[in-house]
Parts: C-alpha cells; sequence; structure tokens
DNA sequence: ATGCCTGCAAAAGATTTGCATTTCA
DNA sequence: TGAAATGCAAATCTTTTGCAGGCAT
C-alpha cells in the first residue's frame, strides 16, 4: 500500500509541477487557492487527449464532485490557458470549444480525417520556420498560429 | 443609362459566371432555383472582405428585401460553399462564422494583427508543399486546411 | 472580516428546426 | 400540382453573467 502511494506521488510530478505553476500565478494575480479549481486542473491535465468543458465536469462528477458547475469550469479555464497549462485546440470541430494539455509539452499541430476522425499530431520545425518568414515579409512578429490539416487517413482512402 | 447598365452588366462577368455556377449544382442535385437564393449569393459576391450571416441580411434589407431572414440565409450558406462561391474564414475570430468569396480566387491564408486586426491574406506554394508532405508522411491525402498567424503588424510593434 | 470563488439560474448570442405559406418547375 | 424554398417563431446549444452564500487569507 504505502509502496503503491508512493509510486503514483513520484508519476504525477508534472501534475506537481503544473498545480505549482498554477499557484504561482494565483498569489502573483492576487487571487486565492481554490479545491474546486485545482481539481479542474488535476482532471484537464489527466486527461490524455483533447477534452470539452463538459468532459471535465463529467469527470469531476464521476469523482465525488457532485455539484460542480460548468459556469466554474468556464470560469477557470482562461487561468489555466495564462498559467500555460492548457490551451484551446482542434478549432474546426464543430461549435464547442475543445482543449488539450499545453504543460511541459512541446509544441504541435493537427492533421484529422474528416472521415473517421482519427488525429495525428505533427511537429515542423521547417514549417515553423516558414510561417515566421512569412510574418517577417509582412512586417509582422508572431504570437501564435492556428494550422489545422484535414483529409482522409490511409485506412478510410480504401474504404467509400 | 443604356451604357452605364451595359458597363455594369460587363464589369460582372465573375457574378455571371458565379450564378451559372450555382445553377448548375442547382440543377444537379434536383433543387429549384430562387430569386432569394440567388440574392444572397449576389450579395455574398459583391461583398469585398470577410463577412458574416448577418452582414449579408443587413445588404439584402438595404437592397429592399425587406424580409429576408436570417435563417433562410444559414440555409443557402451551404449550398453556396458546396457550388464553391464561397468559403469558411477566420476561424480565430470570436463566436460567428465568417465568410469570403473563394470563386475564382487563389488559395490563401491569413496573418491578423492581435491588436489592430489588421489583416494580410498571404499565399505561399512551398508552405502548401510542405503541408502535402506532412500529410503524405502520414498516410492522408489532404482536402484542405486552416492555417492562421496570428502576431503584431509593424504599427502596433511601436505603440504598446 | 474582506474579497475571491462557487453553484445556481437566468441571460445572451449564434445557429437550427418545425410549420404554415409561397414560389418554382 | 407537388416539391422545394421562405418567413417567422420557437427551440437548441454553448458560453457568459448576476447574485447570494461559502471559503480562503
Amino acid at each position: 500500500m504505502q509502496a503503491k502511494a508512493k509510486q503514483v506521488v513520484e508519476s504525477s510530478g508534472l501534475l506537481t509541477r503544473a498545480l505549482d505553476q498554477l499557484r504561482a500565478v494565483v498569489q502573483q494575480k492576487d487571487l486565492k487557492n481554490s479545491q474546486v479549481r485545482e481539481a479542474i486542473a488535476r482532471a484537464a491535465l489527466d486527461h490524455g487527449g483533447h477534452f470539452t468543458v463538459e468532459d471535465l465536469v463529467r469527470v469531476l462528477r464521476r469523482q465525488g464532485l457532485k455539484n460542480v458547475h460548468v459556469a466554474t469550469v468556464y470560469r477557470a479555464i482562461p487561468l489555466l490557458v495564462e498559467s500555460g497549462l492548457i490551451q484551446a485546440a482542434l478549432l474546426t470541430q464543430g461549435d464547442t470549444q475543445h482543449f488539450e494539455r499545453s504543460f511541459e509539452r512541446e509544441h504541435h499541430d493537427h492533421l484529422i480525417c474528416s472521415s473517421c476522425g482519427a488525429l495525428v499530431e505533427f511537429h515542423s520545425e521547417a514549417l515553423e520556420a516558414m510561417q515566421r518568414e512569412i510574418a517577417i515579409r509582412y512586417g509582422y512578429t508572431l504570437d501564435s498560429h492556428v494550422h489545422e490539416l484535414r483529409g482522409l487517413c490511409a485506412s478510410c482512402q480504401t474504404k467509400p
């Protein structure tokens, strides 16, 4: 039992660092720590892949936080983004905003199958360099970008 | 008067071709032509730059079509997209979907100033090639992409 | 104690849908 | 005439906001 507990703690170093980061931002902005917000952060960081606000609410409910409300999650999200824990993702995925962990994770863009939704995360330094070059050509400095490729994955190409 | 009318007709060859295209798609899908839908198409094609559904409704109202309803425009849009007259644009611009003419217009992506909204439309064949290459690397065929760069334009870099 | 945070309900904004009526082939 | 298109209202869906009470510093 004790060994297991220790193992969990050790394997969640990322989570610890992320929460530290969040607390630092909270302090720096003269806000207050809160159990609920940290639970939201944990749920977001634990979640592999992409998630919506509703997804997080579901997870939190399942964890016993029966009264967590979407409004609270919506209010927490900007701070989690600002703290570098998560970022927006998948902008062509319908109305609902999706997010993904960004903390201790290298930048990537998405390649999505329009038929089955299969998702590839890719990173190309050459491509990023080209983006910067284009920005410079027009006198811009680059903050961020949205880059999403859509097409058919290998297996969907064989089917209709 | 007669000269002016003639000039208008001649300068709107694009519009004529676009409506022909629309009618072809309408026919092919066993739909029916309609005054209102063509007025919507005209308004969309006339509109330089990016527009929303509400924008089109405003234009049409100003043209005397007082009863044109947003629902009608929303229903027309997918067909205009399918017909290649317009396409979605500016995905990071808040909640409201924006569109732009795509008919007889070469593909381009956007570079936007996050401070003042200044917009550059750029096209880079090298960049497009790189996208295709990435898709191939993962066994995908590419249908479309979203590519939007955000940063500060030259004049906003000097101000705070 | 003071002020942020939360839950809840209600509001807001964009888009969609149901239905009766009109328009088109 | 019959199917598609339209106008209008109501419904949906996501996200935001106002408020009263709860929690942290």
